[in-house]
RNA sequence: GCCUAUGUAGCUCAGGGGUAGAGCACUUCCUUGGUAAGGAAGAGGUCGCGGGUUCAAAUCCCGCCAUCGGCUCCA
């Protein structure tokens, strides 16, 4: 017998070898059903594979993230048993669960796949999953599994099979088909129910872009064909919420194939919604002791070559511009730093000037591969919320802790509630791929760590993922569809002052090295309004809303009355517009409904008799009538409440 | 940069070797209205760009550009 911990601490007593289904059974046959995963001391588990010492469990059913990823992990194998069936001689790559589904990398070795056979792809996994087969995990020798696969001409999972260790290779079998596999499964096909086949695309083989291209076949199964209706509507809905579609209809920003690729143009709307988040960013940057400034948009050549950008990047960038001079060459500014360096370095610094907080909303060009460009969110010339602070080495948690105390500030403003936090630091194994030593790469990690424990921020932390020049701590944020997005950043810098040479005197009156704190709070003025479009589903918060209230005229006769009370409106610093379309109120209502804008204001006789408008709020409805003056001084203090909290 | 797909009116999209289509938006007229679509008429396109095949190309072929979804990358 051995004795089996279950999460809520108690025991109980089992046969040796008994398997996780068992022992639900042994609790309920419902549960027995319902589990799909499990783990054993903290690993993962097959809920068919028996158990033969004493172990605490736990079982992990559809609503869990391990039973759903079994469930997917296990229909990647389906997938791959389908394809099989359907184009004999595919060989496989690689097929893991994600966050949506799974996917398996094929070579299709000839058999052309395009999303026209998704449907027969869809019909066949269905088949084979009715077939019930058991999922059954094998160990197997070093030997015989490179014979295995070698005999089926999988050259892939051969090179994959090379590369692990004898004794802990598995395999894991249903019906026709085996795949060299860590686990864990589902026990047997039966509860697939619902299959959809959602994309291709290309991927090359172990994410080397210097090796095979093979097909990546995503898709996405269920237990319920209803999970899966739900699942599509929901993929629906985010199409609706997509920011390149809300940056046309609400006249924000526009790209011209003229102008050129992941080349912006903010229209007057947009414009003025970033004047707004730049004015509402600099009132508090200069609270907390920030300074603006202004640097050109190109800088020589030497400038990026002293900072080491130029050895990294200059030839995937945009090429120097060159000037009548022989020789002289200079480079549209891809970040903010280096100038700012030199700004620092314009007087001999005293102790007494730091921590110094030089601000800029900087534009910065990069030349960003063509198929990576995106909407706002990725782009080749954008303008950062850019600032560095040059700082003592004993300031820099301190600073630190201050541009986090910012950062929360926004995201409360914009009610981004739950972002998340990574620490970026640098890969132990790959340290050739950054610049500096190991001495001051050790500090500034450091410093970030103790900097996240002391503000209680939960954060992530990854390795291999810092910037070339430091760590890192990003903030990302989620929209309401649970999509991830990167926005502040803050890192840290000790490479930079070095290479520029940066120094101040101390109190002691000798020469001192300052530490440098890159930092942006938005990331980037276009990233920023990406996400906070795809957040709000183009229902801006009131301040920062394009046009506030829109004055709505009975009929044309008030359309003198309406004119009236925008200008009086405009005169109070509320951003009020006239809807004077010879329409029917009840359609001017639906139009401005449907534009989004937070107020509409009902005019007639009534009101322009009395000097009055008739409120209604965008999704709300009618909200009753108040004096001109009482609806702006109201809506001013709205606007004062949502910023200032 | 690589793989897949797409590009037709301001927007959403249909069509397809022989005179370019719809709905919404827009303009004008009728209507002058009270909280989510009143009616009629009109205007609007070198079918992404450049070559080729053809008596004839928006349609077929080739190249380029842009864009969707991925991969790789992301100072």
């Amino acid at each position: 017998m051995i004795n089996i911990t279950f999460p809520d601490n108690s025991v109980k007593q089992f046969e040796a070898g008994v398997t996780p289904l068992a022992i639900a059974e042994s609790i309920s046959s419902r549960l027995a059903q319902d589990i799909l995963a499990a783990s054993v001391n903290g690993q993962e588990w097959d809920i068919a594979r028996p158990i033969e010492e004493d172990a605490s469990i736990r079982l992990f059913k559809w609503d869990d993230p391990e039973g759903k990823h079994a469930f997917w992990h296990s229909s990647a194998h389906l997938l791959a048993e389908a394809l099989q069936a359907l184009y004999p001689g595919v060989k496989f790559g690689i097929g893991p669960a994600i966050d949506n589904g799974f996917y398996y990398d094929i070579d299709p070795n000839g058999h052309e796949i395009t999303a026209a056979e998704f449907p027969k792809i869809e019909k066949k996994m269905l088949e084979l999953a009715r077939e019930k087969n058991a999922i059954v995990r094998a160990d197997i020798s070093k030997a015989d599994a490179l014979k295995l696969f070698g005999d089926r001409g999988e050259t892939y999972k051969c090179e994959l099979i090379s590369e692990l260790e004898d004794g802990h290779i598995t395999t894991y079998t249903q019906g026709a088909f085996t795949d060299l596999c860590r686990g864990p499964h589902i026990a047997n096909t039966a509860p697939i129910k619902a299959v959809k086949i959602t994309s291709l695309a290309g991927a090359y083989w172990r994410g080397d872009e210097k090796r095979e291209q093979l097909v990546r076949v995503y898709g996405i199964t269920f237990p319920k064909q209803k999970m899966l209706d739900e699942y599509l509507v929901m993929l629906e809905e985010a199409k609706k919420r997509d920011h390149r579609k809300f940056g046309k209809e609400m006249e924000l920003f526009a790209f011209s194939q003229n102008v050129g690729a992941g080349l912006p143009l903010w229209l007057p709307k947009g414009a003025a919604l970033r004047d707004r988040l730049e004015q509402f960013l600099r009132k508090i940057q200069k609270r907390y002791g920030y300074q603006q400034v202004i640097t050109p948009h190109i800088g020589n050549k030497m400038l990026y070559v002293t900072s080491g950008h130029y050895a990294k990047y200059g030839k995937d960038s945009f090429q120097p511009i060159h000037t009548p001079e022989e020789g002289e060459e200079y480079l549209l500014k891809p970040m903010n730093c280096p100038h700012h360096c030199e700004i620092f370095k314009a007087f001999p610094r005293s102790y007494r000037e730091l921590p110094l907080r030089l601000a800029e909303f900087g534009t910065v060009y990069r030349y960003e591969q063509s198929g990576e460009l995106h909407g706002l969110t990725r782009v080749r010339g954008f303008t950062q919320d850019d600032a560095h602070i040059f700082c003592a080495p004993e300031q820099i948690k301190d600073e630190f802790l201050k541009v986090m105390d910012i950062i929360f500030y926004i995201f409360k403003a914009l009610k981004f509630d739950n972002f998340e936090a990574q620490i970026s630091l640098r890969d132990p194994k790959n340290k050739e791929k950054y610049i500096g030593s190991d001495e001051n790469w050790h500090l500034a990690e450091q410093a970030i760590i103790e900097a996240c424990q002391e503000k209680g921020l939960k954060a992530r932390t990854e390795l291999g993922e810092a910037a070339f020049y430091g760590p890192k701590l990003d903030f990302m944020v989620k929209d309401a569809l649970g999509r991830r997005w990167q926005l502040g950043t803050i890192q840290v810098d000790y490479n930079l002052p070095e290479r520029f040479g940066l120094e101040y005197t101390g109190a002691d009156n000798q020469k001192h090295r300052p530490v440098m704190i890159h930092r942006a709070p938005f990331g980037s003025m276009e990233r920023f309004v990406a996400v906070l479009l795809e957040h709000t589903a183009g229902r801006f918060p009131l301040w920062l809303a394009p046009d506030q209230a829109v004055v709505l005229p009975i009929s044309e006769k008030y359309n003198d009355y309406a004119f009236e009370v925008a200008r009086q409106l405009n005169d109070a610093d509320v951003r009020a517009i006239v809807d004077d379309r010879n329409e029917k109120i009840g359609k001017k209502i639906r139009d401005n409904e449907l534009k989004r804008i937070p107020y509409l204001l009902v005019v007639g006789e009534k009101e322009a008799q009395n000097g009055e408008v008739s409120v209604r709020k965008q999704g709300e409805g009618d909200k009753g009538t108040v004096k001109i003056a009482t609806f702006a001084a109201n809506l001013t203090e709205e606007v004062r409440n949502l910023t200032n909290q």
